[in-house]
DNA sequence: CACCAGGCAAGTA
DNA sequence: TACTTGCATGGT
């Protein structure tokens, strides 16, 4: 079953050329990976790292220790990843949601079915909808496309978005030119983080050097 | 020094 | 509904 040739799909091909597979989330626990995705919420990836090894150093990175850690305790090894909180709140918040509606046990949450797991997911207070298609892609499996800012500053300067194209309605362009693929959502979406952060900041300006240059 | 980072919710008018 | 602001550490 051949792909559909989208520019999409060419502009994947370039990234990966480019870059090669950028290992997100890779052998590491659902559990590990849903704290990293509240962490790293406008937030640096090194800084989420820190916080992350504070949480395993203390010996507390399960879901029971975590649940049972009080406010300030948690709020205090999370301290290097910012926003510490009300990140320390959303975790909360968090695993409360899967204490009540999975039985406390987040595989539960990561087998069930991707809408109702995403409307669970949403329904908890600080899950927007980038961390909750995080969690859903990267800890679940589903093939469904995470939207950032980057995504939307790559592809609207290439004019394949509006610029006030929404989270759904940019998501909704990935997916209908794409084939349905958690493998390939997961690459395409760390690639876009990776080629952003080189070439396409707030202020730099187009360049030849970017893979993507060819596509403009 | 200013600016940014793998967002989100609450406040304001 | 459509902006704006708070949250905060750490790197460039």
């Amino acid at each position: 079953m051949p792909m559909p040739n989208t520019i999409f799909e060419e502009m994947y091909g370039a990234l990966y050329a480019h870059y090669g597979p950028q290992n997100w989330w890779p052998g590491e626990t659902g559990l590990e990976m849903m704290v990293g995705a509240v962490l790293t919420q406008n937030t640096n990836w090194k800084n989420v790292d820190k916080a992350i090894a504070n949480l395993k150093r203390a010996g507390v990175l399960s879901f029971e220790a975590l649940y049972s850690l009080s406010h300030d305790e948690l709020a205090e090894l999370i301290r290097p990843a910012g926003y510490y909180n009300v990140k320390a709140k959303r975790l909360k918040n968090l695993l409360r949601m899967i204490m009540e509606e999975y039985d406390g046990d987040l595989q539960q949450l990561l087998d069930d079915g991707p809408d109702s797991a995403r409307s669970n997911l949403l329904a908890v207070n600080g899950i927007g909808e980038e961390t909750a298609d995080s969690i859903l892609l990267y800890g679940a499996g589903h093939a469904i496309f995470v939207v950032d800012a980057y995504t939307h500053r790559v592809f609207s300067r290439h004019n394949l978005l509006e610029e006030e194209c929404g989270y759904g309605e940019v998501q909704e362009r990935f997916m209908d030119n794409l084939v349905a693929d958690a493998a390939l959502f997961n690459e395409y979406h760390a690639l876009i983080v990776k080629v952003a952060k080189e070439y396409c900041k707030k202020n730099t300006s187009l360049c030849e050097q970017c893979p993507l240059f060819k596509f403009l």
